[in-house]
DNA sequence: CGTATTAAGTCAACAATACTGACCTATTTC
DNA sequence: GAAATAGGTCAGTATTGTTGACTTAATACG
């Protein structure tokens, strides 16, 4: 007598799918996480700046004066208070010690004498130098550790963390009102 | 007469190499453009809180007690010292201020009565979830403009940014002492 | 059980860095 | 020539940090 033949199981597999769009994850942890890591970086960063600056005795708000100078040479004094967002008179207590010391020259306007156009000395371009110098350690060693994929990675957070004027500013496609 | 055979030209192509493995770029003006992005997106992302802080008329030192307090409750008030790094003086001002308004208390330690173990009360987490709230409108927008991948990249970026201690401390291996 | 150590608090003075609001001079614009 | 603008100054105030000394309460230790 014939046995009956068994019917075969058949799996027919799903048509392959692409995978998931990856997507961010943006849970109270994450953002959490977040906080910390922009807290404890910054902090990072700008303390190994703050140890070059205790030999001349200046601090954080000189540095960023001595950057942002150095950066747009010939700066007006507006322009500088634009990017900093600071009032006259702190900018003042700041800019005058920068002066007095003699790491910062003013010189009026060629076209507009009212105009007071910012410039680094050379002693002020060596401090800045050094300033820069610490703190490229500690960024090229960050960039490094990280790689060049998470490097743009960071480029696109920070960029989209800051105001919308910062970021035109720093695109050059605003000014220094804008930052 | 016989033709001679033309020598036949043999090009013979070099192996094929690896391709090159994608380098950091370390020069100055990525190390500046680092500098101004670490500037203006902390700027950015810590001016949305400051904002928050004005109708209690708190400041930044306030938040970041409030922050750390509610990311460990029932720290002790060294605890905290360490993680801040800063004097007990300047915590005493700041902490006394967030108890007599009634958004933190201090209860001594179970088995070491000496310690201070700090907590949020209802109202401390109320205006922590404020803060919270309006720096992770920030970071969620950055996140989601910026993409999963580059959410990696900035995580691993400011990871090498911080200090071996705050790192430590970030991933529970160290104590708030590593901060 | 007394001494040393530790956790925390307080005090006064000072410094860095920010703001406010008013007032000033020099220069440019209209 | 008046109005507007760039920049400077002044005095007072606020926030947030440091220093160094001193205190109380609790724990550790010999």
């Amino acid at each position: 007598m014939l046995k009956a033949k068994a019917r075969e199981s058949r799996f027919i597999p799903p048509p392959k799918l692409p995978p998931p769009t990856p997507v961010v994850d943006l849970g109270d942890a994450e953002m959490r996480l977040a906080q910390d890591l922009l807290f404890f970086a910054y902090r990072g960063f700008t303390n190994v700046a703050d140890k070059v600056l205790e030999e001349p005795g200046l601090g954080r708000a000189h540095h960023r004066a001595l950057h942002f100078i150095g950066r747009n040479p010939g700066i007006t004094v507006s322009g500088l208070l634009a990017i900093l967002r600071i009032t006259k008179q702190s900018l003042a207590r700041v800019l005058n010690a920068l002066v007095d010391e003699g790491y910062v020259v003013q010189a009026p306007g060629y076209e507009d004498r009212r105009l007071r156009l910012l410039t680094l000395t050379e002693k002020g371009q060596a401090l800045e130098a050094q300033l820069f110098d610490a703190q490229r350690e500690r960024v090229a060693q960050a960039y490094r550790t990280a790689g060049p994929q998470a490097v743009q990675g960071f480029r696109s957070v920070m960029r989209a963390m800051m105001d919308k004027g910062a970021r035109d500013y720093m695109d050059g496609t605003g000014s220094p009102e804008d930052a």
